[in-house]
DNA sequence: GCCAAGAATTTTGTATGCACGATTGACTAA
DNA sequence: TTAGTCAATCGTGCATACAAAATTCTTGGC
């Protein structure tokens, strides 16, 4: 208990936000590094060296492993140890076959509820996509795609959706991450949004639907293709 | 610590099996008590209360919260305790209309693929569901009832879908328990079924993947209805 | 009699220590 | 040399103790 632990602590109490619990900290922490790829599938996340790096004993660790355990970002082994969970490619296909189901939903709830203001941001959005589709940066990339999709989640006007939607999209998010998406995806994604934007602004439900289950699935099968490729 | 936590002990100790640990134990233990209304939403969860109920220390009884928390059964209020998800009309609508959708997949895909093992199977519970259906026994009928549709889940052949839609079910099963199905229900639920099976035997996808839809939002709208008239 | 402030109690959050199970490595025997 | 068993070590599981926060109760003032 020396002046390494002490930076530790302050580090982790510099993280915590007013009324969080450690274990809160420690799961949105840990929550991010294996979302961001620093920590990656299959590795073993060992309770006493993470107490340690954060400055905590042991038992918020704990609590932040069951936390991600239960939203299956890790497998818990009793007595073995938690690892971050690694899917394979046949239970990757299996969600992107669901995803498909519930982004599709998303798109005809809101071909049907969108606000103009929700339409007008979409739009906006879009247009930053196309241009940062014309470079090479996969995470900026990724993080406007991500904002173009939170739109149509919020315009379905169903919290319960929208929420398990965003959650089975962080689930595969670290796989597609390691997909460095070849410069033709970029484009792709961009007409494949264009579809689904002008089916949503025509108010045509199944067509809504049709298009973005087609530009889900696409995605699966590109992903599907790399890894089959590699494994 | 006298006669009474060793009796509490020993029950704790008698429902472990083997490899398993407490937080495990708990966890199973309290979803079941959750699920089957013994504890009802609004409910406040005491640690200390269920530690000495269980004889254990609170230390796994802190970790099944927060396995209880990531399924969402109940709330995790930081340094508030937690108490057992209370779900509006609202939220429950919205999971309806997602249940529709992946009961619905789970249709259309079983439609595709399912062997004529468990379409025997389907037939011989349906059978079972009818005779249940003339009798007023709310426990038997619903348990046939989930009997039937694990088939219809398991033949989709889609591990991750069938285990979704399993979980969505649990969590809106302790509202179907409280509205005590009126005798129709079952009549009509078993006419629906019907046109499931007979969508289903015929491979047409489209057919079953809207009739189960269509039973799905029926049995919303029924909920919707006894809770509007109680609230 | 009511409201407010503070003290006491209750309850959650965190740390630490001990025990048990698992894994690993060494040593023995075939 | 290899397979098997036992011992040592490492890591997780659980309990207890302590700290901090929230709630409740009490008391004093208006």
């Amino acid at each position: 208990m020396t002046k390494k632990n002490a930076a530790a602590a302050a580090s982790s109490a510099a993280l915590r936000q007013s009324g969080e619990t450690l274990a809160e900290v420690l799961h949105r922490e840990l929550e991010q590094a294996i979302l961001k790829g620093e920590i990656k599938p299959g590795d073993r996340l060992d309770e006493h060296e993470i107490a340690q790096r954060f400055g905590v004993s042991r038992t918020p660790v704990r609590e932040a492993f069951r936390l991600l355990g239960a939203n299956d970002l890790v497998d818990l082994r009793s007595r073995q140890g938690v690892v971050v969970r690694k899917i394979g490619i046949n239970t990757l296909l299996e969600m992107f076959q669901v995803m498909a189901e519930l982004e599709g939903l998303c798109a005809r709830l809101a071909s049907r509820r969108m606000s103009s203001t929700q339409e007008a941001d979409m739009q906006r959005v879009h247009e930053r996509l196309k241009v940062v589709a014309t470079g090479n940066d996969v995470d900026e990339f990724n993080a406007v795609n991500i904002e173009f999709h939170s739109i149509i989640h919020d315009a379905a006007r169903n919290v319960y959706l929208a929420e398990e939607t965003r959650q089975l999209r962080n689930r595969v998010a670290p796989f597609l991450r390691r997909v460095t998406y070849k410069p033709h995806r970029f484009q792709t994604t961009v007409t494949e949004h264009e579809a689904i934007i002008a089916a949503i602004c025509a108010h045509d439900a199944e067509k809504a639907h049709a298009a973005m289950r087609l530009h889900v699935n696409l995605l699966g099968d590109d992903l599907a293709d790399f890894i089959a490729a590699y494994e």
